[in-house]
DNA sequence: TTGTAAGCGTTATCAC
DNA sequence: GTGATAACGCTTACAA
């Protein structure tokens, strides 16, 4: 009990007969810069250890206008994805000195809003958000105002936000392009939040590599509102209930792909015998499903550290003055792992 | 810009021509204690409204010694286990008007300690924890201490700790005894950290259901020294290198399952037909995986929103100066859900 | 019904 | 080499 007591920095001082100033200076390492002697500074530390001296951070904070912690919101944090990348920013905030405040906008955009204001209430140093994405109006004026800020995976090309993300467009590309390349005409393309831009541009993918191959999109072959598990259920039921369906369907998220697993379990067909898949974004047991799963993966890992760089970046720039110039816009190349849930349509007999 | 703006407290009062006093008071709704004109309140709600004032919530901290803050320590975020369970306890919290600091520990002990020591120098008001669970002292210390804390999943029984968890004995029981109804004998039982109290209570009931179907537990049939992938898979391999594997696993946790499925593919082996496979902790992919699989569910949400409540009332009992009695010790109960991964041994022919 | 001022635990600006 | 003291933005006795 008395071992896990922490003072404050005055009844620290007042045990060791110094003044705060001194004993502060030694704490914050400028024992040096003011010529605070070796052997003061020698016991200060030692018995700031001692005795399990704490700093209070709030009281930091106050005074510095900094509290060396980040607001981080998320959509959804349960979902792989983006339990994934919260853990890659939390350990790099951590390297770097910052804390984490979490904060679930549970893809609700006035949850979304409210959450920034608390934020700023928190006095956080910084921002990283992957937002709903129906509306970035809260967010400009943010960053405007001068909170660092950096989005990641939900962002728009047409404000000037710094974001980091995955390329998107590529991703797609590579998927759609690897069907073809088996023989499939007729894919369809389960998608999300229709104008998020992630899947704006995985559409825009879709399509480039279909015209580039000579094929022509077909309205009906893109469907889907969200990247949920029920979206990709029904999306597929429906797919599947009209005369003309397609040979291959490129899912939009691992959520969505494990919906229409759900739906091709349930008219009873065979992947990749009956439809072949793939899915935008690898996850830990993509390997081990039925069929394991083709995929498009993303570098979580690495868009959670550079993010986390960038906001430092954002935070530094912020403090010198600089007049912010262009935002920073990073994306991160995909790579696509081919596993067996792919048919060979130009194979005349398949096993 | 100037949209955005936040003034504060002072400056707020300085417009309206009133003191920081009376602007406070009826902010913190405390007009009518203070018997404060309605029209003077309905003016300072109204500007701070309009000047979009929001209080800093670092000097609050400072001043009050509360600052609305929970410590949430967690293993590794990107375990869908813990995601799931971050989710709703942040999510419980918010709705008290609890902000979460959200640290991952990686599984590593003095990792945790530091995060501990962290968060007090963050001043919140309370922590909650999924301790690696090899040393409590630290735990016990800042309890003893006055720092409001429960530990989830991960606790102690000997130790005088709040907690609340999934009766994983129970859990455990289930699935053992489940297996002997059809016909199992010999039951493998790959575990995760030994000397957790999870791990322990599983295989606890594990050996129970055995003995009370008069069956004689075997030393080489339960393996294994963490949760992983890994674990999973490098058990499996070891299992049926031998002449006389089992013909049912029990996985003690959702990643061990992962790496038991790689293993199951490699060896050219069939669920349920050659293996059967029970795993503890339902995920969103059990039932897509090739065999959809059977699973000992565990209420997330629910712990998650207990946890949150049972520290409020830590949070008041330190407040109320209560002297804590014994700490409160939940255990959440578990189904089974039944699906394809378990073969019926009773049955003279299988489909 | 409203205001003055102290103080929460720090760090920074002067002073010596 | 070291120390007083003000200030960060807020709440709350204590006054009036």
């Amino acid at each position: 009990m008395a071992q896990k007591y922490s003072p404050n920095i005055r009844e620290l001082a007042a045990l060791l007969d110094l003044s705060v100033t001194t004993v502060s200076r030694v704490l914050n390492g400028k024992a040096e810069k003011y010529r605070i002697s070796k052997k003061t500074e020698k016991r200060v530390m030692q018995f700031a250890k001692e005795h399990n001296y704490i700093p209070n951070r709030i009281a930091r904070g106050l005074k510095m206008s900094k509290t060396d912690t980040l607001g981080l919101v998320i959509p959804d944090i349960a979902n792989p994805f983006f339990a994934e990348l919260a853990r890659s920013i939390e350990l790099e905030a951590r390297v770097k000195g910052l804390s984490i405040i979490l904060c679930d906008s549970g893809e609700n955009i006035s949850v979304e809003k409210e959450l920034i204001n608390l934020l700023m209430g928190h006095k956080v140093d910084g921002i990283i958000i992957a937002p709903v994405g129906t509306d970035f109006d809260h967010l400009v004026q943010i960053h405007e105002f001068g909170m660092p800020l950096v989005i990641v995976d939900r962002y728009s090309t047409e404000l000037d936000l710094p974001f980091v993300t995955s390329d998107n467009y590529q991703g797609a590309y590579d998927a759609v392009n690897y069907f073809i390349s088996l023989g499939h005409r007729k894919i369809a393309c389960i998608q999300g939040i229709q104008n998020s831009q992630p899947n704006k541009e995985r559409v825009s993918g879709y399509l480039d590599a279909l015209k580039n191959n000579g094929l022509e999109p077909e309205e009906s072959m893109i469907i889907g509102e969200d990247f949920s598990i029920e979206n990709g259920y029904k999306q597929t039921r429906i797919l599947f209930s009209k005369d003309d369906p397609p040979t291959a369907i490129f899912a939009l998220s691992n959520l969505i792909s494990l919906g229409i697993l759900k739906a091709i379990n349930e008219i009873d067909l065979k992947i990749p015998e009956d439809v072949s898949l793939i899915c935008f974004d690898e996850q830990p047991y993509s390997a081990f499903l039925e069929t394991p799963l083709t995929t498009i993966e993303q570098k979580k890992n690495e868009m959670g550290q550079i993010a986390v760089n960038v906001i430092i970046n954002e935070m530094e720039k912020k403090k010198d003055g600089e007049n912010k110039g262009k935002s920073v816009k990073i994306k991160i190349k995909t790579t696509i792992i081919k596993r067996e849930s792919v048919k060979n349509m130009n194979e005349f007999v398949r096993k």
